[in-house]
DNA sequence: CCGATAAACTTAACAGTGTTAAGTTAACTT
DNA sequence: AAGTTAACTTAACACTGTTAAGTTTATCGG
């Protein structure tokens, strides 16, 4: 059994090469241009031996994007333990969310522009353990929290976190794909997105 | 001349097929299957016949895609004139915003997700006519409405027009790319943010 | 009316893309 | 040593957008 291990270490050891190859080829080329042949031949394979380790091009660019997004997940799960008011975690929370989709702009058209369907019925994506569901999960969670709190007036919570989440995704997709827009500050639009969600729920 | 003339509308009336063509092609096929020469095959002609009107498949697909916008402008400017609060106004804008975006995903797609600098910088967007251009001004001006009527907090116009923009963008582009999110009522999560966005500039 | 010019359109090709069936080489098992 | 299996490659399919070069067609001046 030792020998098929070993085999089997090897196979990870490969795929993990593959993907980090394939990180950096996507990140100095970018989405649009990254290409199946273009990574083969930085890796001295043929095109072919790739679909060994990987189902298709979504598949390996899925997965790239995806140890990013379990990143993210960490540094918000930190968040939301820390000993703050829970509308200040909000905040911190949706500002880091932006912060992190503007800075790996490939990432994140990878995790909400290919795959178009991978989040399949709410009870699927519910059921079905994802960093996406956690992701979505931690945020809700803190939502509760100021509801809880009293400090936001009550309101369904699944509602308020989909609210949140569509405008500050809209912020950052925007930004992404019109490189000179918005026009003004875009540092001072994301603050004053988040802040005006929060007042729009904020109790008095 | 009029022989010249005769062909110049010739010409004109070819270009026109050609855009309605495209277009029912596209509205049947989806963004990510139009191709040029499957719309040349549709009109029995050779694709290279498509690249003397049109400088390429991004051009094509714009011109298509910035009918609907002129339409969509149009109504907008019908909303801005009625004679309502101007609050409600602005409600029935934005409203009406996502409701284009959710009716026409795919023309919405290329506005947005092709051409990826045709706004260039500000003064640029707005030196230029464009249906963009004049879109945003639309939108910002029942925002001023909403100020100079005392009915919104005194704050940059820009700003809010940009917030409100990006808000409702992302909520379009999330229906859009994953087709079953959101979770909750879409034309629920519509009212909500609008209304949420409008709460948090409203005075009192 | 005829030859020159210009416009309209096509053929064939370039340079790519993702993906797969079939074949080859190398390693391990019996 | 022979058979099996895993790893990898070759060659091809079926596409894509785009362009240089060639052909047909129609208009214009003499």
């Amino acid at each position: 059994m030792s020998i098929k291990e070993k085999r089997d270490r090897h196979k990870e050891e490969f795929r993990r090469e593959i993907i980090d190859t394939a990180r950096e080829l996507f990140i100095e080329e970018g989405y649009e241009t990254f290409s199946m042949r273009k990574l083969a031949q930085k890796m001295g394979f043929s095109p072919t031996t790739i679909y060994l380790y990987f189902k298709d091009k979504d598949d390996l660019l899925f997965t790239i994007c995806e140890e990013l997004a379990e990143q993210c997940l960490l540094e918000l799960t930190e968040i939301r333990k820390q000993n703050l008011d829970p509308v200040k975690k909000l905040r911190k929370a949706l500002l880091f969310h932006i912060k992190t989709g503007l800075e790996n702009p490939d990432h994140y058209k990878v995790l909400f522009f290919v795959h178009p369907d991978i989040y399949g019925s709410q009870t699927e994506f519910m059921q079905r353990p994802s960093i996406a569901r956690d992701t979505h999960l931690a945020f809700k969670d803190i939502v509760k929290e100021c509801i809880d709190t009293n400090q936001f007036i009550k309101a369904d919570p699944e509602t308020i976190t989909e609210t949140f989440f569509v405008a500050t995704h809209g912020l950052i997709v925007m930004s992404i794909f019109k490189s000179n827009y918005p026009w003004i500050d875009r540092d001072i639009l994301a603050k004053t997105l988040v802040d005006s969600l929060i007042r729009a729920y904020r109790k008095q």
